[in-house]
DNA sequence: GGGTTTTCCCCACTTTTATCCACAACTTTC
DNA sequence: GAAAGTTGTGGATAAAAGTGGGGAAAACCC
């Protein structure tokens, strides 16, 4: 499982290293996605097709379905590891996550996060402030 | 199966290139169809027999099936991919979709949807901020 | 039939992507 | 602590993809 937080730089060609840790675990082949709060999420294949298979089951009746099937699944990118254990990330979900050159990569124990290091190091800052009070929340969830 | 999005650009002769990441899977032909929300649909042939199978099932006796049987099967045209990895887009289909110059081709699982690229991106905004709740869909689905 | 338009097939150019190699910095091993 | 291996990063070169256009063939139209 990930666990950790790593430093990486996207280099001229869009090219951003995963974590040598997780390497072994990956099959030479991710999916990276849109992620929350200005991220995007990095799953492993076969936990990604299980969630893309009951999205696209989705009744295609429905708008909010389709468009929920559009943002998840268009969103969506497989890559595939490179000789020097890199990835690439396509140009529109760069932009959506608002990447530049210094990356920071997350795992969260079941995906990895990738953040533009800027925003994650504000995002942390923000967050451990609120530790306190996450922690009240926990308590009410029985952790 | 067919994730991710695309950009690419209609020719003077109303040539679109259809992902190359896709082609192997295409089997030289696709079938074209008026899509939902302003796009058009691109399948692959078997998977298009099976939806036009449950589609010309519909109960005959309601009015809104009955037109969307129309608009899927009547407007539906299974072309042909060059040499190039390009398709011919009807006219009609262009038109109904308002498809200019500029084109992004969305890859949702089980087929594709043509979308003129400004429209895309205004679809794009709309809907990343109305679904905002990622997480609280997630959830449902049991993720 | 003669002329015009559309479609199709092929080629060509440019940009992007893939593959391979290089190397410095850091780790591990003995 | 020297040697051998990893790892992160950058770049050169080859291959593939995207895009446009010419011209033959087919279809269309007075």
């Amino acid at each position: 499982m990930f666990i950790g937080e790593f430093n990486y730089k996207i280099d001229a060609k869009k090219r951003l290293a995963v974590p040598a840790k997780f390497r072994d675990d990956l099959d030479g082949k991710v999916v990276v996605t849109r992620g929350l709060d200005g991220c995007l999420f990095l799953y492993q294949l076969d936990e990604w097709r299980k969630l893309a298979e009951k999205i696209s089951n989705l009744p295609l009746s429905q708008a909010d379905a389709r468009s929920f099937a559009r943002v998840m699944l268009a969103g969506a990118m497989e890559v595939e590891i490179d000789s020097s254990g890199r990835i690439l990330i396509p140009d529109y979900l760069k932009e959506y996550a608002d990447l530049k050159k210094e990356i920071t990569i997350a795992g969260v124990y079941n995906r990895m996060e990738i953040w533009d290091k800027d925003k994650w190091e504000d995002y942390k800052e923000k967050t451990e402030s609120e530790v306190g009070d996450i922690a009240e929340e926990l308590k009410e969830l029985g952790v």
